[in-house]
DNA sequence: TCTGGGGTCCTAGGACCC
DNA sequence: TCTGGGGTCCTAGGACCC
């Protein structure tokens, strides 16, 4: 048996832990650079705002309802899924955290204790110790508890825990679900579907597996085959290393100078050389990418280059000087550009990464200790706290953030004072 | 003034090998 | 009228997720 956590309406939640006033009243939470809403409270919901929407496209909106508008706080949230996903893992031996608000757990299929009774305390527990309200869909399968977890969102948010499982009428439920909405069919297959005359859960489930399978691959078959009951997901507790390690950001404002971009391209290469360090991984093949604002009625130009590594490496000098080199050859002077980035690939863990013939075992010693100490002060004080020269003192080109709201929980300055009356 | 930032997996088809 | 039978590797593109 599998229990899918989710926290509701996760950013949104975050910012009324310490702003309780803002429970009831209608919220959103825009993405970086203030550019769309990302996290909407099911107030914004009933009103229609969709997701994804631009924020300037919506300003008359928000202002006609008085929604409150927060820009992303990834101090704050990431900081309090950390508190509920230690929360979590004190109620199952076995769990999964799959992404910053959803983690899934296993539980024993022997059922001497009461399934409802435990989803409940869960979510009572997070809800005192954390302030985030989550919701609990409990199933044979991951898709199946994904799908629970709809459900309880949907159709008991009081309860806000539901066990598929113990459902007696398995044909009626999976009837009036969307075909959409079945995790891991998305957009286009919901439209192949429709074609076809495919519209809920049930029809879908009772395909014939090679037409499934011809049209949407094994993955599709498995989705099916979840839905059916039978298994093909296994619980990761370990999350592997990433493949791929991307770093980039919109600009706050156009940016024209080679200087400058230079300078956020340093700061983003700082940024993914640390996720790399943190994996334990070194990469051997390194991408650069600049683009104008697509948006824009101006001339556009964007580009890409990429070059291998003479070794893999996680050293943030090695990975700078190629990164500035592929983006010098690929700027053109003239354009109004939005956007730059990093990506790392080929990437392999440390250990196995092939050395130089030519190495100096001093100077890598001190390499490592180097970005170890550069890690620890920035850990202990907070990203960015130590920076290479080249990102530069002003970082004017950052993007907005004008709404945002305190690191209450990861700012000494900004931590909230109790006072007695 | 103004539209985010990350990831994963799968398949078809071409190039090439014996 | 007729044109083998296997393989591997790589890439582009398409699908999905949060």
């Amino acid at each position: 048996m599998f229990a899918l956590v989710d926290c509701n309406n996760f950013y949104v939640s975050c910012e009324r832990v310490f702003m309780p006033s803002l429970e009831g009243r209608p919220v959103v939470v825009l993405s970086n650079n203030d550019g769309n809403v990302v996290a909407r409270s099911n107030e914004v919901k009933a009103l229609g705002l969709e997701f994804g929407a631009p924020y300037h496209k919506c300003r008359d909106f928000i202002a006609r309802y008085g929604v409150q508008v927060f820009s992303s706080n990834y101090a704050l949230y990431g900081d309090l899924s950390l508190r509920v996903m230690e929360t979590l893992a004190r109620f199952s031996p076995s769990m999964e955290i799959y992404s910053i608000d959803e983690a899934f757990l296993h539980l024993p299929s022997s059922r001497r204790f009461d399934i409802m009774e435990w989803g409940s305390r869960i979510r009572a527990t997070v809800r005192q110790w954390t302030g985030i309200p989550v919701s609990i869909g409990i199933g044979p399968t991951k898709t199946l508890a994904k799908l629970a977890n709809r459900l309880a969102k949907k159709r008991f948010p009081d309860r806000g825990v539901f066990d598929i499982s113990g459902c007696t009428d398995m044909d009626d439920l999976l009837e009036s679900v969307f075909v959409g909405d079945i995790w891991g069919i998305g957009h286009s297959y919901s439209a192949m579907l429709a074609r076809h005359g495919v519209t809920n859960a049930r029809q879908f489930r009772g395909l014939p597996d090679h037409w499934i399978k011809k049209r949407m691959t094994v993955t599709g078959l498995r989705t099916a085959w979840e839905l059916r009951g039978r298994p093909c997901l296994d619980l990761e507790e370990m999350a592997p290393p990433r493949k791929g390690i991307v770093s980039s950001r919109s600009f706050g404002r156009p940016v024209e100078s080679l200087g400058e971009l230079r300078e956020a391209l340093a700061s983003y290469v700082g940024r993914a050389a640390a996720k790399l360090r943190r994996q334990g991984s070194a990469a051997s093949f390194l991408g650069v990418f600049l683009a104008t604002n697509r948006f824009k009625a101006e001339p556009q130009y964007s580009n890409f280059t990429a070059v291998r590594l003479p070794v893999p490496s996680s050293y943030t000098p090695e990975l700078l000087v190629p990164a500035l080199a592929c983006l010098e050859s690929i700027y053109r002077p003239g354009f109004r550009y939005k956007k730059t980035g990093i990506m790392l690939s080929e990437i392999v863990a440390e250990c196995d990464a092939v050395r130089s013939l030519f190495e100096d075992q001093g100077a890598s010693g001190r390499k490592r200790r180097l970005s170890e100490t550069v890690d620890r002060i920035n850990g202990r004080l907070g990203a960015g706290r130590l920076f290479y020269a080249a990102e530069g003192m002003g970082k004017s080109w950052q993007m907005r953030r004008s709404l945002l709201s305190p690191a209450y929980t990861t700012r000494w300055s900004e931590i909230p004072v109790v006072k007695a009356l």
